[in-house]
DNA sequence: CTGAAAGCGCTTACAG
DNA sequence: CTGAAAGCGCTTACAG
């Protein structure tokens, strides 16, 4: 490879030859013509329609293989109003949650023949998603992303496009959604911690602009409530879900005299945020401080982490609403469903035994 | 929200009275209707065309808002030749890589007015992309993935058609590609392991499948070799890049008497594996070892890992594959182009004071 | 079993 | 400046 000075080398080579252009596009009436036959057969045969002749049919596969011959996405889009696409919003890819979700549902999609248009551009994305839709661009849309509500979202659902939500409510509720319950999640965690003696209990989560994580804070605050305890210096809600944001909060939180002994962060990103404040602070985990985080992506098993955390049925939710979204594109006017999943308790190494309490008779 | 016994609970709530269906399709048909004039006036105004009078272009303006007019992505497809959409291939998207490379290119997309189809499935997303643009579904292809050469490729190369490849070379190289100059990056690498006197230096990375691990190996090896060293206990070329591989096999080759002092790995992924080998194995690093990766993906900045790496610029590459891409699309028989960045060591604290060495003189 | 034909919603010469 | 019309490549009644 030849390296130029600066900062980017350029190497244009020049193609001596090349074809005038990209192939011309094969049609069906092409194929038609090459095996003898019109071009409405030449659609039977690529639809399986029994009614043909054998013979035939086996010119017009021959001449199908002979051109490689694909059929043209738009003209079969425009014919039959369905485009074997379905758009996926996902805000925040960079944190792992997304590519996990995203590949789940990719492989569905897959599975069904069904392509998959992708918007990682924040809060232009769902309006554009919703557009596609009204434009014939795609057949319907998941909505993966917890933003606040949205003018066009709300006009799509009043308008019962095909539109399944993934963790994520809408008010009304009249649209499809998968979620996990989120409030039992909540509600586990908090147990967890009380159950082992914890009495100065802190949370990091998002702000309610989030759907997800107002309910996981909900489940866990009552359930604190329930045992007289309240979040030790209150939850702190922040803007998003990120490591900074968790580690930020982490190292205030666990800078302070009065530190909590257990600390549930609403999302693995921030846990593995505070996880890093708190080896900063050189405070031993799960010695000096419990960590528990929410989705149980990939990297919470890490032994860098060990974290324990509250796991999401990822291939499930998204196995539910691929199949949702299929059922109502093909059928508009089922009544909507809303299907929740029970969130599970994986418990690592990031909780376990706490130094006040080792030894203790505390169950 | 209600609970059922059971794994799932199922909700599903019949909607009293709901619209027939979907509001039916607004055309630019209808739109005409409404303003008075012809279905071809309503086009021009759409495309910004002067030459429409003045209070005609207004009452269609009036017309497009009050139907919330969205064009036909199909129709206009058809009619054009040109989707709107582009397809991006990558195969690994759990590897923090990916997400963050696709946001790039999602983020450019986007700009440019433009639509993702994402393929993540593995080895059936190459033939299905190429397949997409040959059946008009995308106007062109990004490929991000380091796969080994296949067939349908190699044809839709010969065919020209607008392909740009990232970080993957492809034998006769008549496609555009944008490259970080890998086997520079890999030189990097040794040099640095060189300049602080280590001499046992091993590497972790993937088999030759991958022409970007391949290529950061030659770049390193060659280095090595002109110091007169050899890779210790040689190359650990695997399957796939992955915190797994990487954990395991740095667990094998740390358990040795005689393990490396310092180890690079083809990827970051790989080195937060290779990381918590040498954490389970009570091994200090930097005072034991000096791990190295590639990629300087998000996560390596966190202070779990605090990752020495080699950096791609990732947005510029996404950047350039873009533009390239549409001007190939435009430009079918423009010379294809190789633009390679460089890649830029990153120092931080997994490298830096190796324990041996502390208080010689080496610089 | 088969082909000629209508028509999906656009864009864009073409004729006025 | 404007509208009528052709045509992009399909699918699918329709008539034979």
């Amino acid at each position: 490879m030849k390296r130029v000075k600066g900062d980017v080398c350029l190497i244009t080579s020049l193609m001596a030859k090349r074809a005038p252009c990209c192939q011309p596009m094969v049609t069906s009436r092409d194929v038609a013509q090459l095996a003898g036959v019109s071009q409405a057969t030449v659609s039977r045969v690529l639809h399986g329609n029994p009614n043909v002749d054998e013979g035939r049919r086996r010119r017009v596969l021959e001449a199908l293989a002979a051109t490689g011959y694909v059929v043209n996405a738009s003209a079969r889009a425009m014919r039959t109003s369905r485009t074997g696409t379905v758009g996926v919003v996902a805000g925040r890819i960079t944190n792992p949650f997304y590519p996990e979700l995203i590949d789940a549902i990719g492989r569905e999609l897959t599975i069904a023949g069904t392509r998959m248009i992708l918007w990682t551009a924040g809060g232009s994305s769902e309006p554009a998603a919703v557009d596609a839709i009204r434009g014939g661009a795609v057949d319907g849309v998941i909505l993966t992303t917890a933003t606040s509500e949205s003018v066009s979202l709300k006009a799509a659902v009043d308008r019962h496009a095909p539109i399944v939500l993934v963790n994520r409510s809408i008010a009304g509720g009249s649209c499809d959604q998968v979620t996990s319950d989120n409030v039992a999640g909540g509600r586990l965690v908090a147990d967890y911690f009380l159950k082992h003696g914890h009495t100065k209990i802190a949370m990091i989560g998002q702000n309610d602009a989030s759907s997800t994580s107002r309910h996981r804070r909900e489940g866990f605050v009552e359930r604190l409530g329930e045992a007289g305890i309240q979040a030790h210096h209150g939850p702190k809600l922040m803007a998003e879900f990120s490591h900074a944001v968790g580690r930020r909060v982490g190292l205030e939180l666990l800078s302070r005299k009065d530190r909590p002994t257990a600390l549930f962060c609403a999302d693995d990103q921030l846990a593995f945020g505070a996880l890093d404040a708190a080896r900063e602070l050189k405070l031993s985990v799960p010695g000096d401080l419990w960590v528990v985080g929410y989705d149980d992506v990939e990297m919470a098993a890490w032994s860098s982490f060990d974290l324990t955390t509250v796991r999401q049925p990822i291939a499930d939710m998204a196995q539910a609403a691929v199949s949702m979204l299929r059922r109502r594109i093909t059928q508009p006017d089922r009544p909507t469903e809303h299907r929740c999943f029970d969130p599970k308790l994986i418990i690592r190494g990031s909780s376990g035994v706490l130094a006040s309490t080792r030894g203790s008779s505390v169950s």
